[in-house]
DNA sequence: CTGTTAGCGCGTTCAT
DNA sequence: ATGAACGCGCTAACAG
């Protein structure tokens, strides 16, 4: 608590221990080896300086290059930002990197940008590495090469990019099962964007657990909004006014088709069942209380980013279980 | 787009531009004096190398101590590092921050830590500055001397610590005001924690208001979750059966309220109104539609930030006004 | 296991 | 206006 005001180095601290740089660095990064002796004298002397190595001078030495971490969410406008799923992604991969001294930051990628944007990031020596949300082939195909084995995408994957994500198939079929076992038999899918691939998978869960019970296939276009839900429940009962079952492809989407449903005054889940996927805040207090499947933003997050900052082999490919919440919307 | 991959250093510059490393320096960063010729050749060269500073070592040479800028939080648990408000505080900030190369991390603040973990933050040449949500008093008194001027807080603002936060205390007075407007005079508010000054000001909003119209101030404690909400509705109407309204310091508190009433076939309006704070995107599909204020989160992070980068006379403190939004259930 | 010597890439005095 | 030299704080290669 007597620190002076001028930064202490690690010469502070090997003069102090009576060593020399070499070794305090030795015991202070932990690699090579050292004595029991000096090594206790020299943590020590860090200790009662209250030393901090300088994360810009380590990195430089060690020749990496990069001091944060780039989020980088692909759609249609900037508002993707706003989203409260951005949010997660962030406060988990902000937690992750703070311990490493990393910082995260947040960009836009216009959907149909060509490489622009990814060379940018290529260039910036700033950037230690890139973590890909809402990721689209177009993206992964113009990944520049300098950014592979440096780049997690949350979603879809691709070669030198490892991909994290929820099985969101396996517990979109499980949610369809559960409401055939539950009498359904007119289930009408919300989808979402078609520029998202990942979104595609729990459509072709959908239609697999559909197509072997021998039920009817009844997709309408979304685009993970609530009005896209509105709109989708209102146009199935128009189209198909036999529905007993609407599945969202998020939460938001689903609370909308309950909205929808409600004004026009039918009765969910006795005319019609409603199931959403992602398990926001206030599924569990929707008027009838949303039927949904969880999903680990944060910790999936914070995987992506530790598979950046490691940049040693992580996993090419890792799902994340994603579990059916039942209540009493379906 | 010929780069080789070898990073491409200022002495590659000037090599090819038949100067010094110095001369080369200067051009790029635009200090010092130099010839316009020679200018032209080191920017040509720079240009098609397709040169990049290094930003690690710029920032070392020039003494520049920080990559990144630290959202604290305070809090009983790291559990508010799950919450969405925060997600959104990291959206803005991290938006801001990537513009200028520099990341955010976030960081929990056990309440009652004393000055430890700010002492490691003021130590820690890699963080630029530091951002406090739900600052209280006791980091306020214990912030290190090193961190002030390079710290602001959304909430409770202090010496050094530049204030940015919404005018709650107007839109709740609105929102009281509101209530007794349309008829109603028993009105009992569920607040906030006490560790957090600021969520004091909506609470001494509403019993200024109902002070001054003669009415009885009704206050029950809370802490910003659904559960304080439903459990504070519930004690309501046990104690003051006449209770006609409800004023829950957040919208997670006013939907729990809303979700309680419900629960004892309380109608909402018709009974009992609700109202909130914070217009969380579910507020508008609660049945009924939950009337509450606007909360512009992303805007006030952004501001945060950008005062702590600039580093410059930040305003000691701003309030972004905050806008009732009149929905059914009050 | 240790100390010495070199850089990492850049800014910034000094002379000239 | 320009170039040579030094230093930012640290790690890594080399000898001993």
């Amino acid at each position: 608590m007597l620190e002076s005001r001028a930064a202490v180095t690690i010469d502070h601290v090997a003069l102090a221990a009576g060593v020399s740089r070499s070794t305090a660095s030795r015991v202070l990064s932990g690699a090579g080896s050292s004595s029991t002796e000096s090594g206790r004298r020299v943590r020590s002397a860090a200790e009662r300086l209250g030393y901090v190595p300088n994360p810009l001078a380590r990195a430089l030495a060690r020749g990496e290059s990069g001091t944060r971490v780039v989020v980088a969410v692909s759609g249609p406008s900037a508002e993707v930002l706003q989203d409260a799923y951005v949010g997660q992604v962030m406060s988990g991969a902000a937690t992750v990197c703070g311990q490493d001294g990393v910082g995260v930051s947040l960009q836009w990628l216009p959907l149909g940008a060509a490489s622009g944007p990814l060379d940018r990031l290529a260039a910036d020596r700033s950037v230690r590495g890139v973590v890909l949300v809402n990721t689209t082939r177009e993206v992964l195909n113009v990944m520049p090469a300098r950014l592979r084995g440096r780049t997690a995408s949350i979603g879809l994957g691709g070669p030198g990019v490892p991909s994290f994500d929820v099985d969101n198939s396996r517990s979109s079929a499980d949610l369809v099962r559960h409401m055939i076992s539950t009498g359904r038999r007119r289930i009408v899918m919300v989808v979402g964007p078609e520029w998202l691939p990942c979104a595609r998978r729990p459509v072709e869960a959908y239609l697999a657990v559909i197509r072997s019970a021998g039920l009817p296939e009844r997709v309408l276009p979304g685009d993970f909004t609530v009005s896209a839900g509105h709109a989708g429940a209102l146009e199935a009962l128009r189209r198909w006014p036999d529905t007993d079952a609407v599945f969202g492809i998020c939460d938001a989407t689903a609370l909308g088709a309950l909205s929808a449903l409600r004004s026009l005054g039918v009765d969910v889940p006795g005319d019609v069942a409603v199931g959403g996927f992602d398990d926001v805040p206030f599924a569990a207090l929707s008027v009838p209380a949303l039927t949904t499947a969880t999903h680990p933003v944060q910790r999936i997050a914070a995987a992506a980013v530790t598979a950046v900052l490691d940049s040693g082999q992580a996993p090419s490919a890792s799902a994340y279980p994603s579990l059916l919440v039942l209540r009493e919307s379906a």
